[in-house]
DNA sequence: TTCATTTTTTAACATTTGTAAAAAAATGGC
DNA sequence: GCCATTTTTTTACAAATGTTAAAAAATGAA
C-alpha cells in the first residue's frame, strides 16, 4: 500500500485526514490476463491504481484494434471518457498479465470530489496531470517520424516493449506491424 | 459577459457566490492579431476566455512550427503546461485575429481553488474535459487518413478553415502544406 | 489600381508506409 | 520434446506522403 500513498501524494499532497478518507474507499484485488475492466458501451464504474501488472486501452476499428495507452505499475486506469462524461464509453481496457489492483468505484470518488476540498483539489491535479502527459505524447507524434517514436519508447519504457507484444505497440504508435518490423530491422 | 457565465455554468455548474469571485477576477481586454499570449520559455501568468478572435498554439520545430490547437469564440486558453507545472513550457500561443478576451491571472485562479470547493470543482471538470476533447483528438488521429481529418475539420468547423491560413491547418493535421492541397483538390 | 509580398496550388521525383501473403521464430499445452 | 498456434519478420508491389521548385492566386499597402 506504500506505492499507493507515494504516487498519491506525488500528484497533490494530501492532508492525513484526507488521504485516509480516499484510501478507506480503495481495496486490493487481484485480476487475471485478458480481464476486461472497462468494456466499450459499457459506463465504467470503477478507477483503480495498478500496482502490479500492465493495461492496454483501445477502440474497435473496422476490422482491427486500436491501442491508445499503456498503463503500469504506479498509473492510475480509467476510461477518460465514461469516467468524466458518464456515458457509455468508446474505449475498452483490458489486462496483459495478471494484475494487483487498488479499486475505487467512482461513486465514492464523486462523493469524495463535492465533500472534501482538499480531494477536489487533489482530483482536479490527476485530470491536469493526464492532461500534460496527453498533450505531450500528441505532440511528440506530430513532430516525431514511427522510427523515433519507437526509439523514444525503447529509450523511456524498454520494458514495455519487452513485456508487450508487438503489434499493440505497432498500433499505439500509429503504424502498421509490418511497419514496426522494418523499424527494428534497421535499428539493429 | 453573458457568453462567459453561459461557458463557466456548462463546465461544472456554479453556485451564485462561486461564480461571482470567478468573475470578479476576470477582465475584458482588446489584444491586436499577431500578440503573443503565451511565450514558449516562459511562464503563463493568465489564462483567457475568448469572446471574439481565434487562437493558435504551436511549438518550434528545427525549421518549421507545429500547431497542435485551434482556440475560437467559447473557448478558455491556457498554456496547460505551464498552467499546470509552473514551468516554462514548451508552447507559445499567439492571436491569429484581433481578438477581445476575458484575462485571469493564474495567481488568482489558483487561490480560489484553494479556497472554495465550488470552484476546485468546477477546475477539475475544466481540466476532465479538457482531457477527453484531446484524447478523442488523439484517437481521431491514430484511426483516420489525413484526408478524413480534413473531412471531418470541413464538416465540424467549416469557420476554422475559412479564417485560418492552410499551412497551420496542415501542421495541425500532421501533414506538409502540399499534402493538404493535393487532398482538397481530390474533394472538389 | 499597381506592385511587392504572402499564400496556395501544381508538378516531378524520392521516400515512407501500407497491403497481402509467405516464411521464420517464439510460445504454450500435452 | 513435439506439435499446433500465435507472433514476428520478410518480400514484392501499391498507395500515400514528403521534398524541392516553380507557377498561380490572393492579399495588402502605397
Amino acid at each position: 500500500m506504500d506505492e499507493l500513498i507515494k504516487k498519491i501524494n506525488s500528484i497533490y499532497p494530501l492532508k492525513p485526514d484526507s488521504l485516509k478518507l480516499l484510501l478507506d474507499e480503495m481495496h486490493k484485488i487481484g485480476l487475471p490476463k485478458n480481464k476486461v475492466l472497462v468494456e466499450a458501451g459499457q459506463i465504467g464504474r470503477s478507477a483503480y491504481f495498478i500496482k502490479q501488472g500492465i493495461a492496454r486501452a483501445y477502440c474497435e476499428g473496422k476490422d482491427n484494434q486500436i491501442t491508445f495507452w499503456f498503463g503500469l505499475e504506479g498509473d492510475f486506469v480509467f476510461s477518460y471518457n465514461s469516467y468524466i462524461n458518464r456515458q457509455p464509453g468508446y474505449e475498452s481496457i483490458e489486462l496483459l498479465e495478471n494484475s494487483i489492483l487498488y479499486e475505487i468505484k467512482d461513486e465514492a470518488l464523486q462523493r469524495l470530489f463535492l465533500e472534501n476540498i482538499d480531494l477536489a483539489n487533489w482530483g482536479r491535479k490527476l485530470a491536469e496531470l493526464e492532461l500534460i502527459k496527453l498533450e505531450e505524447r500528441y505532440i511528440s507524434r506530430l513532430f516525431k517520424s514511427a522510427s523515433e517514436c519507437y526509439a523514444e519508447l525503447l529509450k523511456n519504457s524498454p520494458n514495455l516493449i519487452q513485456r508487450i507484444q508487438l503489434g499493440y505497440i505497432a498500433s499505439y504508435l500509429g503504424v502498421t506491424q509490418v511497419t514496426l518490423s522494418r523499424i527494428r530491422a534497421e535499428i539493429k
